[in-house]
DNA sequence: TTGTATGCGTTATCAT
DNA sequence: ATGATAACGCATACAA
């Protein structure tokens, strides 16, 4: 069913039709009501495609993230769909990994498919390879990066203060009378080096930078808090709390305690990032850095779909972390 | 970049430049490596759209799910994209939550964005007016179900059986001596009835229906979870096992558990549902079903490229869920 | 107020 | 082996 058949049912050209369907004024009532009927009748949607071709807008974004497995992805990915959709946007959705060739590789497919613009989600794409890419091939298309930055004229990042999120971690441990804080993390990320000089600031505010002790593990998986928790016992028994780079970390510390029948917080205080459904399930439930998924998330769709209708937006938001506490602290 | 661009940089017709991109026979060698080198020179990749118009096939796929924030659908959604990837689809993702509206809503959106053909996640979709609007406007098309099946001609479904799961569960309990196993769920799928014969089936089987005992709460969430919990431990002391028909709930009976001292499994044993991180970051970890959505998702994508691509596949794919023992039970 | 003609980027058919 | 042309479904400038 197209524009012409139904423009040959209803007598009329497809011009007509076409008028009919975008609301453009100049057409006679009766015209546009029959039009109408037969519209519904027919149930006729315009082929978005065809229209992208000579609209020169698919009305597609492509949603760039390294694994929708990922709670705090999928969360994200969750509320930009919703509200793209809200405009009539269709989200493209491409596991690219963290690898950056496969990160290039899956931009190539979004620039094959014409998309209006990007949403790139955590700072995994926060390297080179993707800017070179950006660069060459969607130079002239908003590109919005959830969690992290690049420097391109039409790149705009809404960051998280991820640094002065674990800085008040270690101000709150600190108040809770520990003095021995370490910090398990993956260095895997722009995010993950944020986060350290957060702890680094922690300790140094309160005159402790002669203890850091900073645990670094392979993963980001709750195996990765099983290796972190038993480096942590084993060599490091006078340590009275830790600040884990991720939930799933953290649960993993806490395992390993509670087999330990090391006593939560009173012996050893933990602290997560993300503030997941795994620090709200753990037992105990896991005090947490909430870095405002949702909140980035929703304002990474809004400055997209303001930029593509046209309007100016700063390129740089910051976002605020704040603590979430629960029983491990 | 068009390929009337590269055929006039090239010296040639576009349709020769056509026929180079798609490797068709009948070029000159010459004339295909100049035309090669200016494709890579100017990066040029073919527009999608342009060739969806012509070709009858936008090599997209639809993915329908209620919320991809459960990890349940975005654990599908993942394998699901990365193998209609390796075949060079796209996925439009969409949240239609678990409104019938609203799915239908989503069904109109992918008939004008041409996709396909349409994957839906979860037995959610199982629905009339999901499947009226299939008919009415994918008739054509192929639509594949994980975790569910509709009765189309053009509907393929990939279910695993969760009746034998849940039946397999009430086995492990009584083969650990459990003689009052109560069952916990929310009945808003028909998935979870499913799961609710397999419960009955269970105990008809070791001649316990006398004991049935099932617990309705209103979500399928932790706090849906605290609510089983509270109403079993307050109102039948004497159940020893219980049966959470999703991981999260089986979190939530734990957490209550723990809290009321009540020791697992020896006093209370629980099995969860879904095998999901939850189980596994769980303390005590927890005894659950497996019901495959990994391989359901590579399953179900293949036969959609394989439908696609014109072959013959059954309709209706039973896959078997397995027991996950861990220290629940 | 409505119709005609054209073009968007591509592939396919038919010539040559 | 290659080029000209039509067609896909739609929107729009221009004509009437």
């Amino acid at each position: 069913m197209t524009i012409y058949d139904i423009a040959e049912k209803a007598g009329v050209s497809a011009s007509t039709v076409s008028r009919v369907i975008n609301n453009k004024p100049g057409i006679k009532a009766a015209t546009r009501d029959k039009v109408q009927k037969l519209l519904k009748e027919y149930n006729y949607t315009p082929d978005e495609n065809a229209r992208g071709l000579v609209n020169k807008a698919t009305k597609l974004i492509g949603i760039l993230m390294a694994d929708i497995r990922n709670s705090h992805h999928s969360e994200l990915a969750y509320v930009v769909e919703k509200k793209l959709r809200e405009y009539g946007y269709c989200s493209l959705i491409l596991n690219a990994g963290y690898e950056p060739k496969m990160m290039a590789e899956s931009i190539r497919i979004l620039e094959q498919r014409k998309v209006d613009g990007i949403m790139l989600v955590g700072s995994a794409f926060q390297n080179d390879i993707v800017e070179k890419e950006l660069r060459e091939r969607m130079s002239d298309k908003p590109v919005v990066m959830a969690n992290g930055y690049l420097d391109l004229p039409n790149a705009y990042g809404i960051l998280v203060d991820e640094r002065d999120g674990i800085r008040q971690s270690v101000d709150l441990l600190y108040s809770k009378g520990k003095r021995k804080i370490a910090f398990i993390v993956n260095l895997g990320t722009p995010s993950s080096y944020e986060k350290l000089h957060g702890y680094e600031d922690g300790l140094a505010k309160h005159g402790l930078s002669e203890e850091k002790m900073i645990i670094e593990v392979p993963e980001t998986t709750i195996e990765s808090g099983f290796i972190g928790a038993r480096e942590l016992v084993g060599k490091h028994p006078e340590v009275d709390a830790v600040i884990c780079a991720e939930d799933l970390m953290a649960l993993g510390v806490i395992r390993i305690l509670n087999e330990l029948n090391i006593k939560i917080p009173t012996q050893m205080a933990v602290v997560g990032v993300n503030n997941s459904v795994y620090g709200e399930v753990s037992f105990p439930s896991i005090t947490t850095l909430d870095n405002k998924m949702s909140e980035t998330g929703l304002m990474a769709a809004q400055i997209l779909v303001d930029c593509l209708s046209g309007e100016e937006k700063p390129h740089k938001i910051m976002l605020f972390s704040t603590l979430v506490e629960r029983e491990t602290t």
